[in-house]
DNA sequence: CACGAGACCTGTTCGC
DNA sequence: TGCGAACAGGTCTCGT
C-alpha cells in the first residue's frame, strides 16, 4: 500500500509521538520471515536494550536509528510492501489480527508492525547502506534535478511506467503516484524514456514532484480497507478512475496492465512517444 | 539490457 | 445467495 507519501506520513506521525526516546524491552515475532535479518536468536539479543532515535526515510523505507547501550547503534529498517503498517499502541491491548512483529517499550507502549500480505521486511543492521545501497536518487532531494532525470532517462530505453516502478532508477515512486505523474505530464505509460526531449524530462520531473508533495500534504492516499488518515484518494487524476472522464480532456480513462500492473491514463492527453 | 511470468500472501470486490 | 476469478499501494528471481 505505501509509497513514498505514505511512509513519510507514517514517519512524520511517530516522530511527533512519545515513541522517540524509548528503550526496546521486548521482541514478539510473530510471522517469521518478516525478519530479513539476522536471524531470530540475534535479532533480539541484539535489539534489546536500545532506544528509538532517529527516524527516517529512504525511497519507501523506514529507518529508524536505534541509540545502542554500547555507542555505535544499530539501525532497524522496514520495508511496508503492501499491506504494512506501523502502530504504536497500549502494550497490554489484545493483538489484533496481521501483527508480525511486535517491540515492547517502556512506558507500557509496543510497536506493532500489522501487515495482513506479509510481505513487507524487517532489517536490523549496523550499516544501512547495506541494504540501502542499490536505491536511485531520492525524488524530492535538491540534488534530483532536471538534468539528473534527463539524463537517467537517456540512460536507459524502458517503458515509461515500469522505469518509474524500478527504485534502483528513482526511489518512492509506486503504482498510484507513477500513473498520477505521467498524467500530469502528458506522457504515455508506454513511451521510451530515451525518447524524451528535455522539455519533456523537465514536465516529468515536475510532475513527479509535484505529485509525491500533493501526496504528502493530504497524509497520504487511503484505499480499500486499510485506513491510514490521508485522503489523496480523493484527488486522483488517473488511478482506479477506469472510464471516467479525464480531469483536463473528459475523454474516459483507459486502465491496461504494463508489467503486470493495473495502469491508468488517458488516451487523448498523453501520446505515446516512440 | 529489457521485458514478461511466476512467486510470495491475504482480503475484498466483481461477475455470472 | 454462492463461488471462483480478478484485483490490490511491492519486489524478487528466472527465462527469453
Amino acid at each position: 500500500m505505501p509509497e513514498l507519501p505514505e511512509v513519510e506520513t507514517i514517519r512524520n506521525n511517530l516522530r511527533s509521538s512519545s515513541l522517540v526516546g524509548k528503550t526496546i524491552l521486548g521482541v514478539d515475532l510473530l510471522w517469521a520471515r518478516t525478519l530479513a535479518e539476522p536471524s531470530p536468536q540475534e535479532f533480539t539479543s541484539r535489539i534489546l536494550g536500545q532506544a528509538f532515535e532517529e527516524i527516517g526515510r529512504r525511497g519507501k523505507f523506514l529507518v529508524f536509528h536505534l541509540a545502542g547501550r554500547v555507542p555505535p547503534g544499530d539501525f532497524l529498517l522496514i520495508h511496508l510492501r503492501m499491506s504494512g503498517d506501523l502502530l504504536l499502541e497500549p502494550a497490554g491491548d489484545p493483538l489484533p489480527p496481521h501483527h508480525r512483529l511486535v517491540l515492547y517499550l517502556e512506558g507500557g507502549l509496543r510497536l506493532a508492525f500489522n501487515d495482513a500480505r506479509k510481505f513487507g521486511r524487517v532489517w536490523l543492521v549496523s550499516d544501512p547502506q547495506s541494504v540501502l545501497k542499490d536505491l536511485g536518487p531520492e525524488p524530492l532531494e535538491p540534488g534530483f534535478t532536471p538534468q539528473v532525470l534527463y539524463n537517467l532517462l537517456q540512460a536507459h530505453r524502458r517503458q515509461l511506467k515500469p522505469l518509474l516502478l524500478d527504485q534502483a532508477f528513482l526511489a518512492g515512486l509506486g503504482n498510484i503516484y507513477a500513473d498520477e505523474a505521467l498524467h500530469l505530464a502528458h506522457l504515455h505509460p508506454l513511451s521510451l524514456s530515451h525518447c524524451l526531449t528535455y522539455p519533456q524530462a523537465e514536465r516529468l520531473w515536475w510532475s513527479i514532484r509535484y505529485v509525491l508533495q500533493e501526496g504528502i500534504r493530504r497524509n497520504g492516499a487511503s484505499i480499500d480497507w486499510v485506513y491510514r488518515g490521508g485522503d489523496f484518494q480523493n484527488f486522483f487524476r488517473v488511478y482506479q478512475r477506469t472510464g471516467q472522464p479525464c480531469p483536463e480532456c473528459g475523454a474516459p480513462v483507459v486502465r491496461l496492465v504494463v508489467g503486470q500492473r493495473g495502469t491508468h491514463y488517458c488516451p487523448v492527453c498523453q501520446i505515446l512517444e516512440s
